[in-house]
DNA sequence: GATCGTTGTGATAGCGCTAACAAGTCGGTA
DNA sequence: TACCGACTTGTTAGCGCTATCACAACGATC
């Protein structure tokens, strides 16, 4: 077979392989595989010899080969719901940088919040053989799980901590989130509170949130919250338009937590702009902690989560899998309420 | 050399290879794979028998010993200075999402506004014989350019087209942005004018749009603007910030151009708050138009871009040129300059 | 000085797949 | 009947790398 380029490039370098740098170093290609995979075991001497010819011929090794002999492949796969929302793109920049620094690449899925599609994207990932798959939330379908267990491949999951993982997970729990936030809307006196956030069936992390608050609101004697959900992806309109549903079913709300903060900001400056009192006669909670969140007026009262923290934790918890711990604990992250002057 | 199966997989499946899938199904290895890859040139027969066998092994193609083989990786490498920024990450996800369609994933790097960095970053992403690359913006280091031209792949720049790129690029003119922002501060009767914007030498898009803005303020006979630079990456509070130096060094700005609208955002915020009206002492043009800014009051002067567009087109672009499209036109994308009431 | 372990390097044999070609089958045509 | 081309399937030979084992050279040990 003739030599052959990268992809259908015309022409240039990217042919030279690593016996043609191991012919002009004078030494053999294992030599050269190891001089870049285990440089301790050659010898300075050798080591140099090998990296000059490395320099002068612009070699650059490849990644199939070096994965289909070695029967690993340096890459993590990352399945999220939507690149498109801060606080997932936050966490899997985390994951990219963490992971880079060992050399190991991500590729990531958009699962758009469909269980099915994000069994299509496994089955797809799968393809690549990653080393390891981060995956949001617990909930899958059940051929998906099945999937994940076949492969052997180590799992991650992120953003929920309240049920048990698939293998380990680095999250918060939604529940206590939701909690703390039905305590503080109890303890400020709001009486009659709704929810408004992802529908049920596809945000499960929602759901949990929303569980949370009603408990809370059960411990407080005060009635179940209205629950107003939104079809995902969600947009920060989306946020007004709760809003308006909430004060449309039950217009004597005095708080309403939203399960995001984009929707919490645009349903409270929507408030501001119609001479509707935040918070004297609608308190205001969010969920994310979103860098504009302290600056409107008033300040959005929400909670914090760190999903960097949370993408760099996932990642680290891959990294001991893969370095040999058996089954390395979950990471429970803290998540904290901030009371600023919306609720 | 013995089985071995997925990383460091503990059992299971994933072992199961073509030849397993041939046996079973009574046909070659070779029918397997043109099965997979060209289906049409297998009858429906053979087809069936040979789907059959995948379903009942569970068989997953090995994409590593796809590519080395195919000597075609299936990759494009898409460079952006951060994912942490909404603009970037919903391009990408446009990006992932049209090239997903065809089969292809995308590995993420992030040159964190470095130019060396990237280079860096080119080097080993090459490794894995990307089929073609997306950059961000027009300018690189010498040798990134080199390694580029060298490996041969076709390279798609985007968020910039005032001057020439490497291959083709999918942008738009920040310059001329830049300067309908200039000519509308200038007709509305704004006579200071500031800019506020990344680091000329990180940030050459946030340079172009100060370009556009001196060049239209010079036609209306306007004295050039200042120019506060901020370092990357940029966070909202440096808004403020940049709104705080603007009024120390030339305390009588009445117009203030921000080159994101997270910065302007923060900025108008903080005025409503200390008092400071908008857009009457001080205009306030953002750049991006975020989902909340024309939730604010009042509501943000802004320049849209589409970031999604842009990853969609640089996709495609590339999409062309892998079909053989010898050098496709690059889309120049129009801006819009949205005005409402802060300018 | 024979034996040992240690260290550095080389030779060999694949990893799982696809490209390229070879070969068989079929119906239609001369 | 012989031959052609179209279509389908099989055979062979790698792709570029690493795992594994073999082996040479060396000082340390008894």
């Amino acid at each position: 077979m003739r030599r052959r380029r990268f992809g259908n490039a015309p022409a240039g370098a990217g042919v030279v392989t690593m016996s043609d740098v191991a012919s002009r170093a004078g030494v053999s290609a294992q030599t050269v595989s190891r001089v870049i995979g285990r440089p301790e075991m050659v010898t300075e001497e050798t080591r140099k010899r090998v990296h000059d010819a490395i320099r002068e011929l612009n070699y650059i090794p490849n990644e199939a080969a070096r994965n289909l002999a070695s029967n690993s492949s340096r890459v993590v796969a990352v399945i999220i719901p939507t690149l498109s929302s801060s606080a997932f793109s936050a966490q899997v920049k985390a994951t990219i940088d963490t992971l880079e620094m060992r050399g190991i690449s991500v590729v990531i899925g958009n699962s758009e919040y469909s269980a099915v599609r994000e069994e299509q994207i496994i089955q797809t990932l799968l393809e690549r053989r990653p080393m390891g798959f981060i995956l949001t939330g617990l909930h899958h379908t059940p051929r998906a799980m099945d999937l994940m267990r076949q492969s052997g491949v180590p799992v991650v999951e992120t953003w929920d901590t309240d049920t048990a993982p698939l293998d380990c997970a680095a999250g918060f729990s939604n529940i206590a989130a939701g909690h703390d936030v039905g305590s503080l809307l109890a303890a400020r006196g709001s009486r009659r509170i709704a929810f408004v956030g992802g529908a049920a069936h596809q945000d499960s992390r929602a759901n949990g949130r929303f569980i949370g608050l009603s408990k809370a609101l059960e411990e407080a004697d005060l009635p179940p919250p209205l629950r107003i959900e939104l079809v995902l992806p969600m947009s920060t309109q989306d946020g007004i338009s709760g809003l308006d549903q909430v004060l449309q079913k039950a217009p004597m709300t005095d708080a309403i937590f939203f399960s995001a903060d984009s929707l919490a900001l645009a349903a409270l400056l929507e408030c501001n702009r119609r001479g509707l009192r935040v918070p004297e006669q609608l308190a205001i909670c969010g969920f994310g902690d979103f860098d504009l969140a302290s600056l409107v007026t008033p300040a959005l009262t929400t909670v914090k989560i760190q999903p960097d923290v949370m993408g760099r934790a996932s990642a680290e918890l891959l990294l001991a899998r893969l370095d040999g711990d058996d089954k390395p604990a979950s990471v429970v992250l803290q998540h904290q309420l901030i009371r600023r002057g919306s609720a």
